[in-house]
DNA sequence: CCTTGATCTGAACAAGCGTTCAGATACAAC
DNA sequence: GTTGTATCTGAACGCTTGTTCAGATCAAGG
């Protein structure tokens, strides 16, 4: 019936959102409930809506921020105008900046379901707005022989699947480091479309 | 209160499980309801336990049931010695396999979080030794010479996230035919692994 | 210290969940 | 037609859900 001693809603907001996405991602949004995350917080699950609508919104609003932040990532990196040093670096980029968010990367791949068609629609533009990118790159070494690709669009889906893909198993603890999977990763994709 | 007119078990069991495998791969296994299966094969909600001991049993048996078929398909196609035909085999036909059965797919991959530790460690058991057929391909190929591949477990994780990732999109209806995607996937696949 | 606003608690609400099971009807065999 | 079995219905049980909101406490400012 109180308020919690030294609570702060600048403290709070975060907490909520790292514990929606740590349990969304370990259990899926539909099986867990609202009162799980708000223990996981240390509050009672009242306290939750002072800081979303409702759930369906907490789901939407942590994967528009990844997606957010994974374009801003990108563009914060001027791209090389030669395709292939351009490829590289979406390569590593890509691996590099999913592997250092496994949770929230999980959680916009796996729960679109969840989604209203409206927000579902709103979070496929964003990533259609990142699968461009890549895209475009193809585009333009196929213009140019650099690559030798049939179809821009299908490559693309291919190789951000197989990238992607490395979330599934990459640990850091791992007998590889990161280096070590971007490379070999750098040079199945190159392989890939080299002419 | 009584039996349903023209019931059968033989009809209904089946039923149950496309239901459950149609509902489960569009809306995830959490966020539907064991009313909804009922609503969905014409009958109530009590019926359905004397087809399957509960909710966790349906999803399991659906899951292992599209595994032991994928497996039993691949043994039913010999693999040639060659390294580079037997990729190309194994290629085409996770494709095609895939691609034909969308629904089991997805669950399969998409719904392992919602399996018990115990259930999830036989599903796992099933996926590895699907991929090992793969990696033993990719082995015997690095063996020979036929492939330069650093790491055929590596390779085989991404070449399967590449595959699989075709059902993401593709659409039997699509301007693509199933033989364009697995000449594209193929050939993509082969340069992947080519000396 | 008092006042105001911030931030929460705690319980209620309406609805639904997975699972069980007594009993009713349909079906099949004689 | 009778009997036994199959297959379902329908309701109950114990529990949980998402969301709301009146009110209690904490924090900050004057």
């Amino acid at each position: 019936m109180a308020r919690t001693a030294g609570s702060h809603s600048a403290l709070t907001a975060p907490r909520i959102r790292e514990a929606a996405q740590v349990l969304f991602a370990q259990q899926g949004f539909a099986a867990v409930s609202m009162r799980q995350i708000a223990a996981e917080v240390g509050v009672q699950v009242g306290a939750l809506y002072n800081y979303t609508a409702d759930k369906q919104s907490l789901l939407f609003d942590l994967m528009t921020a990844h997606l957010e932040d994974l374009l801003a990532a990108l563009d914060a990196r001027p791209l090389p105008e030669d395709p292939v040093a351009a490829l590289e670096v979406f390569t590593r980029f890509h691996i590099r900046f999913h592997a250092e968010r496994p949770d929230a990367v999980f959680i916009a791949y796996m729960e679109l379901r969840n989604l209203t068609p409206d927000n579902f629609a709103a979070v496929e533009a964003l990533r259609h707005r990142y699968e461009d990118r890549l895209t475009a790159i193809l585009a333009s070494g196929q213009q140019t022989g650099a690559f030798r690709i049939e179809d821009p669009r299908i490559a693309t889906m291919a190789i951000i699947a197989m990238l992607t893909g490395v979330n599934t198993w990459f640990r850091q603890s791992g007998r590889l480091s990161l280096e070590d999977v971007e490379a070999i990763y750098w040079d199945m994709t190159r392989r890939m479309v080299a002419d």
